[in-house]
DNA sequence: TTGCTCCTCACGTCACGTGAGGTGGC
DNA sequence: TTGCTCCTCACGTCACGTGAGGTGGC
């Protein structure tokens, strides 16, 4: 009969943890002292707390350890268990993996000293959202192909909607994938929620898909934007992710008298 | 200016995290109502909220990331936590895998129906071990060959003890790589802790290496040890190790009237 | 009035580590 | 008497999720 201490020694466990078990019912001792509340162990429970251990160092939680020790268990049910924890450990290590890229892509990133264009690039889903939008086409991207497209199309979603009584939300763009010439469809538009938008000739409704993508925050005005592009695809490539589709654009904050103030945030879907 | 509901959807982040960093001066609001409490948020904030993101995208704890949102962080410092991050995430990945390759070693075995036998293998460092031991050579292994050795060995360790009234600790035996005809440098004698032990022409005191090994309890005679043992090599094939050395045995229970009843670790060396 | 959003506690998560405060045998 | 081991609480870990209980504006 072993003493707790001697016994956690043996099995290169802790005192607190052997309690633990006791707590949680995984490992009974085999005697109690009714009086002192010691707890001894024989040394043929040793094998069970090797069991305990080895099912621990798989990854298994407790309470998954408490069903795997029981001596009926199903064989089934073991090959399920190992399988589930097969299949979550290979998410694991992908993920890390991806985490590791984009750690690797940071550090690359200060080498070439575009530190501050790398630095908040983040990868999330979009927000559900419903657009009032009017499209156009431009002979290309740069604000001097765009400029005159969204000054055509924003105020004629502007004004449907004011007609309409509807306040319009945050101001977005979307392209599609240009053409062999470079001449690019674009949507412009309002978020409008849930709100019943009038349907028109021009001005049409649309519900953009939920999608994961890689956005920056821009600040300041859309001339500048064309480096910050740059980075970002960098980023995504350097990342070891895809593009998927091109960009959308939310003009969260848009003065015409400061564009120094303007916030912009950028977004471009991404595939693994 | 946005409330934190606005802010938080901006952001795909919850409202919860929003106050939990502004809790812990990570991102304060904008400003705050000093009647209700109510935060508020500027769209501006948004590019330090990316960045905090990406920076927990990249594994960082929360108190690190109060130092890398430091506008005036020095560039090396910068670089450093990069580095230690991806020091990390390569160990993270690295134990993930091996994990994965146990995992699916003992797929394998309930495949190969030695489930039994492969339940209970763990990885673990040796406890530290001083043994006063005798050695001498056996033929090869298994019990037929090793009984007798041990038959001298045991004894007259145990004798020496008594004699300097030593009182013996677990019984133990370890070997050497044996040589081309099979013969096996065999040791065996019993832990002894600190106590000083006095020194005789036949029995030595050693302490063992602290090493890290596979480990598995056997129980019952070691006539039946044979088939454990393959097992054991088996599964430290199977998880991505390598044997680095010779098995110790520790016969933690030992009835000679009993020997269904005793429990025995076997250990063997590995490396990575 | 009913929803909706906001607020501040405060508990729960997971597998223990780490005292605090006290007891019992050498 | 001094160490050593054992005991039972109970807090802390990490980044929040999830109520509970209450308030304020449409």
């Amino acid at each position: 009969m072993l003493t707790i201490g001697d016994f956690a020694r043996l099995g290169r466990v802790s005192p607190r943890m052997l309690r633990h078990y006791d707590d949680l019912g995984l490992l009974r001792p085999d005697q109690v002292d009714p009086v002192s509340g010691y707890r001894f162990y024989a040394v043929a429970q040793l094998t069970r707390l090797h069991r305990l251990v080895a099912l621990r160092d798989l990854g298994f939680g407790l309470d998954e350890i408490g069903e795997l020790l029981d001596d009926d268990l199903p064989l089934e049910q073991l090959r399920g268990m190992l399988r589930m924890r097969r299949s979550q450990i290979q998410q694991t290590v992908a993920e890390e993996q991806a985490r590791l890229r984009r750690v690797e892509a940071r550090l690359r990133a200060i080498e070439g000293s575009n530190a501050m264009q790398t630095q908040d690039v983040v990868l999330k889903q979009t927000q559900p959202l419903r657009i009032a939008e009017a499209s156009g086409t431009a002979p290309g991207f740069g604000s001097e192909n765009l400029a005159p497209v969204f000054g055509r199309l924003f105020p004629k979603v502007f004004a449907q909607l004011d007609k309409a009584g509807i306040a319009p939300g945050v101001m977005v763009a979307y392209y599609e994938q240009p053409d062999d010439e470079g001449t690019v469809v674009v949507h412009a538009g309002f978020e409008v929620g849930n709100k019943k938008v009038p349907r028109t000739g021009d001005v049409s409704v649309v519900e953009l898909p939920v999608i994961e993508v890689a956005s920056v925050v821009h600040r300041g005005s859309m001339d500048d934007v064309e480096p910050v592009y740059e980075s970002l695809v960098r980023w995504i490539e350097d990342s070891g992710l895809r593009l998927a589709g091109r960009s959308r654009e939310l003009y969260l904050q848009c003065h015409e008298e400061d564009p120094s103030a303007n916030v912009t945030e950028l977004q471009m879907p991404i595939a693994r």
